[in-house]
RNA sequence: GCCCCCGUAGCUCAUCCGGACAGAGCAUCUGCCUUCUAAGCAGAGGGUAGCAGGUUCGAGUCCUGCCGGGGGUACCA
């Protein structure tokens, strides 16, 4: 990665400054003011080591580098108040950036990192036998990003689908199924079918309470290999699977193993033994427990008084299983931060257990997406589909095509990546650990900061080069980028390797969201103000390079958010 | 009760691990399409950053308390 400008400023202070030149790079900020030039260096920090007032000390500062100036790629600097700021020479920003990003091409910014080492992501897990809402959203598309982002960072990722295919509600379905089911009923959309079958479960079982423990029979004979129940778990299964797998492929989302909790089932007790062997376990209140209250964890429960075991049981197998087979770098759980504590036990029990490697493991939690009011709750009805959401985002997008672009080759496979593409940046814009109110108002918005937005700029970058249809090159006269609107959008290009690096070591999309937005913004200014292609060959082909590397970077960030980067729209 | 998260413009969100007058979008208002895509651009209005203390040269950012919302807290996931 090339840090050329911060370099610069490092080395120009270097011996001005009794602290070292990796404390001077981190003190330099971005002024939020433009007139302040492109870098300031604070000195109020040094005021008690030189036991003087900030001004002075830049003004100091400033009179022993005034005459290196110009220095590297630094142009001029200026003391105001307590900084010092500088400005960066557009020529020589323009050759080094430019040139950077066209040989490098998709790679700029990435560094190799994970060196083809494993990396599990666990994602999206849907219970199975409902219907996919807009609350498995955030987990599938978060994960996504995160893998796509790793993957280009050089890990090999393995996305986990841990669907909840396993336990009570699946008696409750046979139950159901058995009771008021209809093979008509499954003839299409059968998803939707089962989703009915709960419910009316849930209403018949208010009136008739020993519906529940029909359930837990029925549930319990599918534990004991029963035929009958097996096959209905099954297709039931396979109907979830499949209307999964649809939405999977329209959200771009990275699923590689779809091993559910029904998978762990006879790796329980692996598990526990060895937790056993261990010492780890204790019996309390009937109920098999590891005791984590010095750790202020509380008690963490593998069994039940009656023996079944709970789903911390099975993600205990489940990480030891995929230690065991990936031997993971890291191992990332896309959960919401209701489990917070689940997973701060079952990490805790990790390291009881002896493993280093429970430092690997990360929770990567988010808030809740919340309709209206409420909570969505399948039981409740008060959900958001996200089959609707998706269908009237691509209506509404086809339609808006249809009336600025209505030459466009595939108007519906157009509409289909703007309209997923504002749901997907709706959910990712936002950080992880805020809450996000789901608004049809805001998931069918498709100006200002949107996913179309971005797609948009991306189109208008990708018909300048159609409309160039010359080859661009790197050979080009660099002092002709001297508009600021250009110097803007180099500084901007200069920052992404910093946001990626950001963006994976906090595991936060939205750093990729906030950054191709404010790269869109620079664009857009520009190319309103100047024209690109002209008469002047020699400026056209200087402005083409800027505008091809400008592309690169929007193309990598929108395919690693997992939005199209629209050639036309 | 205890623990965790959140509280910034009418609404939705930023604020670069403490820095210069807190920035965007939506909505409202005003301009800009015979020239590379107006899903755009330029501009206007809109703020006691929940409240009160504290640390600091400096606090939306760190600490304490309170208020409000959400989540978790042993046999759901």
């Amino acid at each position: 990665m090339n840090d050329f400008i911060v370099d610069d400023i490092g080395a120009l202070l270097g011996d001005t400054v009794s602290i070292s030149e990796d404390d001077i790079r981190k003190n330099l900020e971005l002024p939020k003011v433009r007139e302040h030039g492109d870098f300031a260096f604070p000195t109020f920090f040094l005021a008690r080591i030189m036991r003087m007032a900030p001004p002075k000390i830049a003004q100091e500062i400033y009179s022993r580098i005034a005459d290196k100036l110009p220095f590297g790629c630094i142009e001029s600097a200026e003391a105001a108040g307590g900084y010092i700021n500088f400005k960066v020479s557009p020529q020589i920003l323009s050759q080094k950036l430019l040139a950077e990003i066209y040989s490098e091409g998709e790679g700029y910014g990435f560094t190799n990192e994970g060196d083809g080492r494993n990396l599990t992501i666990d994602l999206s897990s849907p219970n199975i036998a409902k219907p996919f809402h807009v609350g498995h959203l955030r987990s599938t598309v978060v994960g996504s990003c995160l893998y796509r982002l790793f993957e280009k960072l050089g890990y090999n990722c393995i996305g986990i689908n841990h669907l909840g295919d396993w336990g009570t509600q699946f008696g409750k379905l046979i139950v159901a199924y058995k009771k008021f089911g209809t093979e008509k009923l499954f003839e299409k959309e059968p998803i939707y079918a089962l989703l009915d079958l709960y419910i009316r479960f849930h209403k018949e079982a208010a009136a008739d309470p020993s519906l529940e423990d029909q359930a837990r029979e029925e549930f319990k004979k599918l534990e004991q290999g029963d035929p009958e129940a097996t096959e209905i778990w099954k297709r039931f299964y396979e109907y979830s699977l499949e209307e999964y797998k649809r939405i999977y492929s329209i959200l771009n989302a990275t699923i590689d193993e779809y091993t559910g909790e029904s998978f762990y089932n006879d790796k329980m007790d692996d598990a526990l033994e060895l937790l056993e062997r261990k010492g780890l376990t204790e019996i309390s209140r009937d109920a098999l427990i590891v005791n984590l209250e010095e750790y202020g964890l509380g008690a963490a429960l593998l069994k039940k008084s009656d023996e079944a075991t709970l789903y911390l049981t099975r993600d205990l197998a489940a990480i030891l299983y995929r230690k065991n087979t990936y031997d993971f770098a890291k191992m990332l759980y896309v959960v919401g931060s209701a489990q917070a504590l689940h997973f701060k036990q079952l990490f805790k029990i990790i390291e009881l257990l002896g493993y280093e490697w429970h430092t690997d493991c990360h929770h990567i939690e988010f808030g809740w997406i919340k309709f209206g009011k409420e909570m969505m709750s399948t039981r409740e009805g008060n959900i958001v589909f996200l089959n609707d959401v998706i269908n009237r985002a691509r209506e509404l997008a086809k339609e808006i095509i249809l009336e600025k672009n209505p030459d466009i080759e595939d108007a519906e496979r157009a509409a289909l990546h703007i309209g997923v593409g504002a749901v997907i940046y709706a959910d990712l814009a936002v950080r992880r650990n805020h809450d996000i109110n789901f608004s049809w108002e805001d998931a069918l918005n498709f100006d200002g900061n949107t996913g179309p937005y971005l797609q948009y700029t991306h189109a208008r970058l990708a018909s300048l080069e159609r409309k160039f249809e010359k080859e661009v090159t790197a050979d080009i006269d660099f002092a002709l980028l001297k508009e600021p609107e250009e110097k803007q959008l180099m500084l901007t290009l200069y920052r992404f390797p910093q946001k990626l690096k950001q963006a994976a070591e906090d595991y936060e999309p939205a750093v990729i969201c906030g950054y191709l937005y404010e790269l869109s913004q620079n664009l857009n200014s520009f190319y309103q103000k100047h024209r690109v292609i002209t008469e002047d060959t020699a400026l056209t082909n200087a402005r083409m390079l800027l505008m091809r590397c400008v592309r690169t970077v929007m193309k990598e960030g929108l395919k690693i958010l997992g939005l199209e980067p629209m050639e036309r729209m």
